[in-house]
DNA sequence: TCAACACTGAAGCATTTACTTAACTATTGC
DNA sequence: GCAATAGTTAAGTAAATGCTTCAGTGTTGA
């Protein structure tokens, strides 16, 4: 389910953006409603529900609306499968240059 | 120099598309030619190219010129500073849920 | 020397993205 | 009830993105 490539599609272009990598900074120092999360953000409530819109379809970030407020969390599963993918493809890479390095070593 | 923001958003950005995404993941098993990388991708050497420098200003792919062909590779450095910024939010969110159990244990 | 090879760069184009404003809905507190 | 609050939705727009084609440049091998 979150190794699915079309999820990680989503997740990674959610975190392309400035705004939405501060959206998800902020919400890892805890929950926060909309209007908490636009409070430093250079820009209208609107685009931030916008941001939050793609952090949300991405898996990254759920939310839950009680009245009138909705309050926002991360989602620390989508979190790490995106760390996965990364440290993955960097681990690939130093297993490989350790692989040439013992052999250098040994033809010597 | 890497937790510098504005190379974090190039690479996040670099990271969102799937096609420079196949491209990390094939440059993870070992170091290849501008050719070898867009051979499994559907479309023009040209985009390839675009794609490429694309990874290159982020300082995810390192390329060195011999002769007439550029033989590019990974720069773990740089996955580790993507990785690293995931990380460092997840934990803070795990550590803050570890701390509510606690206080919620301790005023049972 | 010259054709094939491995790119490179510029221009153009369709689509997507990141906003804006404005009008709207649903809660809440008085 | 009614105004303030909290968010939502739609429409529009400017800029960025991901391609394409085409016309190069420099390199190599026969």
């Amino acid at each position: 389910m979150l190794h699915d490539p079309a999820q990680l599609d989503l997740m990674f272009q959610a975190l392309a953006d400035p705004a939405r990598r501060q959206m998800v900074d902020r919400l890892s120092r805890g929950p926060a409603s909309v209007s908490q999360l636009a409070e430093p953000l250079a820009m209208s409530l609107s685009a931030v529900v916008q941001h939050l819109n793609v952090l949300e379809a991405s898996g990254l970030v759920r939310t839950q609306k009680v009245g009138r407020v909705r309050t926002c969390q991360i989602e620390p599963k989508a979190l790490r499968a995106a760390e996965h993918w990364i440290n993955e493809r960097r681990l690939a890479w130093e297993r490989r240059l350790d692989r040439l390095g013992d052999f250098l070593a040994e033809s010597e």
